[in-house]
DNA sequence: TTCTCTGGCGCAAACGTTTGTTCTCCCGTA
DNA sequence: TACGGGAGAACAAACGTTTGCGCCAGAGAA
């Protein structure tokens, strides 16, 4: 049943069905006696406008993408169920879409999401934008929403995080326990986040008059076997690196991996700072010490961006500024020189 | 630029650029060079069909609904990129619900699904189906399926996992390791999955020659306070268990916190049999051995039931089988009695 | 009585497709 | 010459809403 078969069954026009259905039946000065008719017909037959036509007239469809990586990522999965339950409550859907860190898919993805009649992209980008990303997400004729890994030059509103800040935040958590041959396990070298977590290591072990250079770093890729390598190639030499932050989120499973099998001691033979707080990081042993991200705040403030809410100049960029959980891994060692 | 003004561009009909994009352009004998020449245009000025429009006219949205308690357990998570993942391939996009757990929001939602336009409904239900439940899903007229947490009585396609036998299995690898004195961690005590799981620990026990009473059992909510409540109930008695079994995939966390507060090595004072196996299971100390569940052939199946290419005779509840990873929280005790 | 408001509601167009039907050529055949 | 037929494409209805505008009746004013 839909509302023009509800009118007819009532004897009123559809017009007035949907007035009084999408709540301006003040604003067309429906009688109150027909109100009540229309609204306890509609509750009877579980009677609601078809969001299709509703869409197809008001040109939206209540509707938003949000492109991920990675659903699996916890942060990512924090951030879709932060930002589901904000637009809920303003009666937008949210459509899901897993590129599974595929810039391929991601493109094809999002041409999809564009040529339909969605009220906006919410989009956490793989990594580098090719030139076709950028056509794509420049010419789009809906609102976009860049998260999480910024695209340099392009001038979306966005919300990330002080990258640089984060990682001269691990680096310096390392350096001032005494720790001078610092590794970093990076997650995707080509992105900008992964690049300026990097620089804010180097620039917190130029802070301390130390080389930047001296950084040792490995890793590209969020897979398993990514962080797998990149964690040998950091632990599995002679100058191993004394402490250890790993870029993404996923690395440090790749350390605590290949750090068993290596037989080296967290935090005794290596102090370790993760990126992304998850639930288990505080209850293995040893606990993990954590950079972590405002994930509510980042969610309320992209769906902001979205809807309009906030400010909507272009480039809104929103950084947030990341935290230290000061848990066990690293450990404070003599210095050597 | 929709179609339509594609087509006056052209100087043809509607109705042809229609064929052509939608791929009936043979069916309905559509020359060769016109063809050729509205596909080039349409890659040209990027133009695709409306699905709004396509959908209203088709009275289907390419799109269906995934409602999970918590996006945000790994499990569901890997469910739910599965899905899409596979629904993707047929065009088909994936509306993502989160219910937080909570019975009164999956039935609002639930409502709002329904009524939408959807191809059908993928639903991991939050635990016990209240009457109104049943009367939206029984009521439904688009196709929905059952997933991870049956609710009795209602006769829908499924996809579960044969719960009683995972009970059982994890129950067995305690009671053949000299184990006697059993406890469970329950997830929500009033879903079906859980006490079936909870039943086939009894069942084993019996098998083995033991009092099913004799479990103990605790716990009562997925969130991290009930885990953590449940733990003390079960952990924090003089006649505490010598063997803990998980029977959500939360439940590891909450203990694997209070063994910690009470100073309880596991595995030396206290086995545990861990339910979903997560990325981070294998690199805990010690190890956890874990039930776990066949996500990805899950994934396929539900939507296999969904879009029809299963057989879809009512009552088509596909049942999995758990599987044991042998790791290293469960140590081998000398029986006591 | 006639005119003017105004409260209350219906009319109809428009949104962008899809698809059954119809129309127009043009060619071959009788 | 007339006609049948088939290939190719146009026509138009329908899907379910929303919304600007217009209509009508009754009340108050002139």
């Amino acid at each position: 049943m839909n509302i023009s078969q509800l009118a007819q069954h009532l004897g009123v026009a559809v017009s007035t069905v949907s007035r009084v259905l999408s709540g301006n039946a003040e604003k067309y000065r429906i009688s109150e006696q027909t109100v009540k008719r229309v609204q306890e017909a509609a509750k009877q037959f579980h009677v609601a406008p078809d969001p299709l036509g509703a869409g197809l007239r008001k040109g939206r469809l209540g509707m938003i993408g949000l492109v991920v990586p990675d659903i699996t990522n916890p942060f990512f999965s924090q951030l879709a169920r932060a930002i589901e339950l904000k637009l809920r409550s303003s009666g937008v859907a949210v459509q899901l879409c897993d590129t599974a860190e595929d810039s391929e898919t991601e493109l094809s993805l999002l041409g999809n999401l564009l040529s339909r009649r969605l009220d906006g992209i919410i989009v956490a980008p793989v990594g580098e934008a090719s030139a076709s990303f950028r056509d794509l997400i420049e010419n789009a004729t809906l609102p976009v929403v860049l998260m999480d890994r910024l695209l340099p030059g392009l001038d979306l509103p966005s919300v990330s995080l002080d990258n640089r800040a984060a990682g001269r935040l691990a680096a310096r958590h390392l350096l001032e326990r005494g720790h001078r041959r610092l590794g970093c396990l990076r997650g995707d070298p080509g992105s900008i986040a992964d690049q300026e977590r990097c620089d804010g290591v180097r620039q917190a072990l130029a802070d301390s008059g130390l080389d930047p250079n001296s950084l040792r770093s490995a890793g590209s890729g969020y897979a398993r076997e990514d962080s797998l390598s990149g964690a040998r190639d950091l632990l599995d030499s002679s100058d191993r690196p004394s402490g250890i932050i790993t870029l993404s989120g996923q690395g440090i499973l790749g350390i605590l991996e290949v750090a068993r099998n290596l037989d080296l001691r967290i935090p005794d033979s290596l102090s370790v700072v993760a990126f992304d707080d998850q639930p288990w990081s505080a209850l293995v042993e040893p606990p993990l010490t954590t950079v972590t991200q405002p994930v509510e705040p980042m969610a309320s403030k992209a769906v902001e961006l979205l809807t309009g809410s906030a400010d909507r100049r272009k480039n809104a960029t929103h950084v947030f500024e990341a935290s230290l959980l000061d848990r066990a891994s690293v450990v404070a060692i003599a210095e050597a020189d």
